[in-house]
Formats: C-alpha cells, sequence, structure tokens
DNA sequence: CGTAACATTGACCCCTCTCAAGTGCCGTGG
DNA sequence: CCACGGCACTTGAGAGGGGTCAATGTTACG
C-alpha cells in the first residue's frame, strides 16, 4: 500500500528487504477524501504525518487580501507535512485539489522507524531536502521566469514525478486541476493562464484538456522551461 | 567559533553540554572571502558544508537569459550548503554577498557527528525543514504578494533572525546588500526596488540606506508584510 | 580629480490583472 | 426529450504594476 513511497525512495538509494517491510507495515487504515477538503490546517499541531497514496493534494497558503498560493503540489509517494514530525506547528494547510486516498501515520511510530533504520531517516530527510530544491524552483520560476516558462517548467517537474510514480502513459499524463488552481500554483490569473495554456498548443509544445495533460515536443518543452530534473535527484546514490 | 549555530539551535530546543562541545570542535580553520565569491558551484558535488561564521551568502540561480534570482540568504550561523551533505549534487551555487567568514566541515565529520548525536541529527534536519518553509514564504510572497509587501516581508525576517545572531541593535540592522541584489531576492528590477524603498521611507516604516535597515514602525511594518514569525520556530520545543 | 559603483528619477512600454460577456458541457428535474 | 442552472473555459477591453532605457546625482577611492 505504501508502494509509491517504497517505489520513490528506492530510486534513490536501494532499499533493503527489512526496510521495505518496516514501510509496508507503516500505515494505518488508508483514509478516502474528496476534493477540496482541507486535511491540515495552518498553525495546527498534528500528531500524524500524511501520505498521500493517491490524487492530488496541495500545501497551501493564504492572505488576508484572499490571495491564495500553493507552494507544493503532492502525488502518490509524497509526504506532504512530514516536516511537521519535527515543526510541531504546521506554517501552511494541505487541501485535497482531487479525490484522494491517504494514510495517516502517526508520529510516534515515525520517531521509532527513523530509530530503527537510521537509513530510512536520512532518505526521509533526503525527501524534504528535495521538497526544499523543488521549492527553489519555484521560486526561480516566480522571480524571473516568464508566465509561458513557468507553466512548461510545472508540466516537465509534474510530468516526471508522476511517471515515477507509475502514474505516466507515454506522454500523457492525468492531471485533473482545474485552472483557477494552475494559477494558484503559478502566481496568474484564472484568465491568464488560459491564454497561456492556449499559447502552448498553438506552439505545439504541450496540450492540457480534460484533466490530461498530453507533452507534444518533450525536448522543446524542456528547452522553453530551461528544465533540468537534477533536483528531483531520481537516480541512485548511497544516502 | 561555531557559536552563533550553538545559539540558533539551542534557540529552538536545549542543548547539553556534551552536543555543545561536539559542535565546537566541529569547524577546520574558518576561511576570510571577499564580497561576490563563488562559495559553491551549481552541479559541483562538494565533500564538505559551509557554515557561515559573519557576513552574508546567499543561494542563487541563474537563467539563460540573464535573469539572477537569490532563493536564500545566509547569515551567521546558517548552513547554506547543509543539503549536500545527503543531495550530493547541488542544484545552485553559493556566492558570498558581502565579505564573509566560513568554516568548512567535512561530510565526513557530519556523519560522525549525527550518528553519535541523534538528537544533533534531528537539530540539523529541523534546520533545514524550517529552510523550506522559509523558501514557502518567500513563493507565497513572489506569487501574491505585492513588491511593497515583499519587501516588507523579507526586512521582517531579516532583523528578526539577525537579532536572533546577536546581531541587531535595538531597531536597527547592518544589512550591507545593493539595490541590484535586493532585486535579484525581490524578484525585482533594480529600478524599482529603488521605488519601493522610497515608498517605504514615505510611509515611515523602515529607512534602508548606507547597508542598515532602520524599522520606525514596527507593528506597521509586520501588517503591511502580514508577517508571522512562527516560521522560523525560534521557541523552544523538543525535538 | 577622474572614474566606477550605486541610487534616484522620468518617460514610455508591456505583461498580466480585473471586469465582463459569451460559450460549452454536464447533471438534474420536469 | 428538453429546459435549466452551475461550472469551467475562452475572449475582449481597459487598467495598472513593474520593466527597460537613459539621464542625473552622489559617494568612495585610487
Amino acid at each position: 500500500m505504501t508502494s509509491p513511497l517504497i517505489a520513490k525512495l528506492d530510486r534513490r538509494d536501494r532499499l533493503d528487504a527489512s526496510e521495505r517491510s518496516a514501510l509496508d507495515d507503516l500505515p494505518g487504515s488508508p483514509r478516502r477524501v474528496h476534493a477540496g477538503v482541507e486535511l491540515v490546517r495552518e498553525h495546527e499541531r498534528p500528531s500524524a504525518s500524511l501520505l498521500v497514496l493517491d490524487g492530488f493534494c496541495a500545501r497551501v497558503s493564504l492572505l488576508q487580501s484572499g490571495g491564495r498560493q500553493i507552494t507544493q503540489i503532492g502525488v502518490a509517494g509524497d509526504f506532504l507535512d512530514l516536516h511537521g514530525f519535527l515543526m510541531k506547528q504546521m506554517d501552511h494547510s494541505v487541501v485535497a485539489l482531487t479525490g484522494v486516498v491517504v494514510a495517516e501515520i502517526p508520529h510516534d511510530r515515525l520517531r521509532r522507524l527513523t530509530e530503527d533504520y537510521p537509513h530510512l531517516l536520512r532518505l526521509f530527510w533526503l525527501d524534504t531536502l528535495i521538497d526544499a530544491a523543488t521549492h527553489r524552483q519555484w521560486i526561480l520560476g516566480l522571480g524571473r521566469r516568464t508566465a509561458r516558462a513557468r507553466l512548461a517548467h510545472l508540466i516537465c517537474e509534474l510530468q516526471l514525478r508522476l511517471e515515477t510514480a507509475g502514474r505516466g502513459q507515454g506522454d500523457s499524463v492525468a492531471l485533473p486541476l482545474n485552472q483557477a488552481t494552475l494559477g494558484d500554483v503559478l502566481g496568474l490569473s484564472n484568465v491568464h493562464v488560459s491564454r497561456v495554456l492556449k499559447e502552448m498548443r498553438e506552439m505545439d509544445l504541450a496540450r492540457w484538456s480534460d484533466g490530461v495533460v498530453t507533452v507534444l515536443d518533450r525536448p522543446g518543452l524542456w528547452r522553453e522551461a530551461e528544465f533540468d530534473p537534477d533536483y528531483l535527484r531520481l537516480e541512485r546514490a548511497p544516502v
């Protein structure tokens, strides 16, 4: 059941049998949640972390003015509040962008697991470091990339991550996010998202409709985004 | 010599005597570096991490177009490439924004230290989690805050962090960054930074000249920025 | 005293926003 | 079967925040 997590970690550094079974034993009963539900609220002090098993979640921050910014998208195999394990207090909310299946993993389970398996601890730490590297890519995009390059980069990132989670089929991948949500990711208005998406269709780079993204010209898209997948650390290296 | 690091960690969770002395024994000889020097280059695989002892460093990412984005500012007590310890390959460069003093800490020393002191390992992990939380604040700012609120937020953040590092004196703090650099932090042009700085002077919120920031109206500044210091985790809580 | 680096200011432009109207799709109910 | 409302997407028009370019100060320093 934790297989997307195991697959992701194993792609970074080989897991042995005992580590795999320890991870397999982790989750309590998986929970099915509808789109739009707030799974964790800002300022909360959760005693468990949520592992996404299926669907799409997001870390969300709000401004008094009504501004809404998504700071990360979580897919199968991702912890979105693993940092709650050490941070105690949440600095943002986590919402379900689509229907999702999540597993709640109590912090004391994580505590014991990381004490018994230092290698897994390092892999969890690495996972949060990759979150930070992803944040930096988004900062670079929001600060210095054009709206088009920003969108292109997002598509590159999500396609690769979903492929890793075993969710891709060729050049198409299901990404059932609406354009307003996409705007909250890219720091754009829903209107402008629509226009940029149109541009990308007309440039024959990618098509995003009915919740499915199709990459039409991968080299072109990567060039447009200046995409370099190293930050996702998908090659094996000992940790 | 590692005292700003010890001070920062101790503010989050009390360090015992053995942990303090272990940290004290860490660094090799401190190195003095001039402004503008690139301390670590993107794609490098450093075998040591840099601890800032004095001055200002930054994580920098570049675009082919010449766009330059700073993704984090490091002050005394900060590791800026601690993630190299597990990530192996750097996803960005680190440059000295001013003259700085840094200590190089070999990864095998860090490895042994974290194996001998699991509590320090968790504190290091926490430190990188706080980096990520800071990244999220910047993402929120770049995506949804106005230039003015973004600058106000940066001032709030840096003032608080420098105070923690023992670098503040009342409402003034030395921040010897020029406006072009500031633009690379805020995703703005140097020209617009100048304009926004002028606004903030005229609003009697803060003054930033000759490398010194003076906060004139802290409540007003915090309100303008919607600043909430929780994400820096400066209150003690067991880890 | 000449030069370089940084800050300021004005003029003009463009990317993206907001507001608004219009289209298409789908589920529900008569 | 069709009417209806709701939702998401598209498109246009006008406005604005911030960019670029360029001229002018200002200060530090060799």
